[in-house]
DNA sequence: CTCGATTTTGAGAGTAGCTGTCACTTTCTG
DNA sequence: CAGAAAGTGACAGCTACTCTCAAAATCGAG
């Protein structure tokens, strides 16, 4: 998980990771219970037993408590580290039985949790579909490394823009069926990708 | 009721129109003059002469004056009229030239004005997004249709996905380019997938 | 033209997310 | 132990957005 920084545990680091987890949890329990949108702040505040400003200091945003992740930086280091010679598809598809192969069951049941929040709630989605977007220049960048080509190339850029379709798909899939198959979908279709998208 | 036989919309409806063309236009020439978030919705209303209130019976929301967009309804029935015998990519790269070539010098700068402050605006950004990705259903819907399939049918859905990614290169593409090559960033980008996505 | 029904509108009050300020307390460092 | 640094809470303020209610404009029919 996270790297200990050796002779640092610092009581102050251990209770704002205690307060942040607090706020967390006890947002993503009010969400599930009564709603997105009919949660405040407020409400969230008064049960992790901090103040509102508190609540907005830990979390820019009302949204960032359901979308603040801690496994897409994770995947691409994963990525990145896949041997040279595998093509872009093949990394990926190696990157994601890596990373969510690699989840305790704990982090299934917080990311399951929030995959249905964020689809149940438009707000959310956009959000996440905003990111997502962002991320496709990174992902672009990582491509052109492995294929030795220009970041800035049309085809790159146009391939990475390809591939965020498909995680697109793979996602709202994955949401109709039990949370196991989230690989497997990915897979399936990145695979039917690899095959030139036959119809 | 001087003249029975003619359909001229009535005079509520044009003054309808006329308040909402009103809100819009000075809406986006707030954004551009003062940006977005710096622009309120009072501030929109007491240009085009309107109360607040009245600003939101016309849009629902800030962001719908950006975002109210007349061309998609079009292009959908546009793809859905081109020859049965084209495959989904042809018919869509037709479409596209259909669509985007019949287009008013005045629809145009609109056009430009709208996708720049939209790219610049992150809230705007992933608001299209959004409604992108809910597109993907229908245009699922139609390509399904067209090649004989399953509306529901993993590859077919899968496509739609990929082709939203597309779009989505596409876009940011073309706004580092003068907007007049939009058309031909997104034919290139299909051309590009319908190739199979050679890297 | 007139009257009644429908629609459009404006005013005001209220909610909630978010920002910023300031003083107070807790924790860390030397 | 003292001072620096960071965390905290109370409060005030802005704006998007919602809801209610009554006044005004528009329309259809007699």
């Amino acid at each position: 998980m996270a790297q200990p920084s050796d002779d640092r545990p610092g009581l102050r680091e251990r209770k704002k990771a205690r307060t942040r987890r607090a706020i967390r949890d006890h947002a993503m329990r009010l969400f599930t219970e009564q709603g997105y949108a009919a949660t405040t702040v407020e409400q969230i505040a008064e049960a992790a037993e901090v103040s509102p400003s508190t609540f907005f200091r830990y979390f820019p945003t009302k949204e960032e408590v359901v979308l603040a992740d801690d496994i897409d930086p994770v995947a691409f280091e994963s990525f990145q580290n896949q041997p040279p010679e595998m093509t872009p598809l093949e990394a990926l598809r190696a990157t994601l039985t890596d990373v969510f192969g690699n989840l305790s069951e704990e982090d299934w049941e917080l990311e399951r949790h929030r995959q249905v929040l964020i689809a149940s709630v438009p707000e959310l989605r956009a959000a996440v579909l905003l990111r997502l977007s962002e991320s496709v220049a990174v992902f672009a960048e990582q491509v052109a490394k492995r294929v030795g080509r220009d970041p800035a190339d049309f085809e790159v850029r146009n391939f990475a823009g390809v591939v965020l379709g498909t995680a697109l798909t793979g996602f709202s899939e994955a949401l109709e069926q039990p949370m196991k198959t989230y690989i497997e979908t990915m897979d399936r279709a990145l695979e039917h990708l690899q095959q030139g998208l036959p119809l």
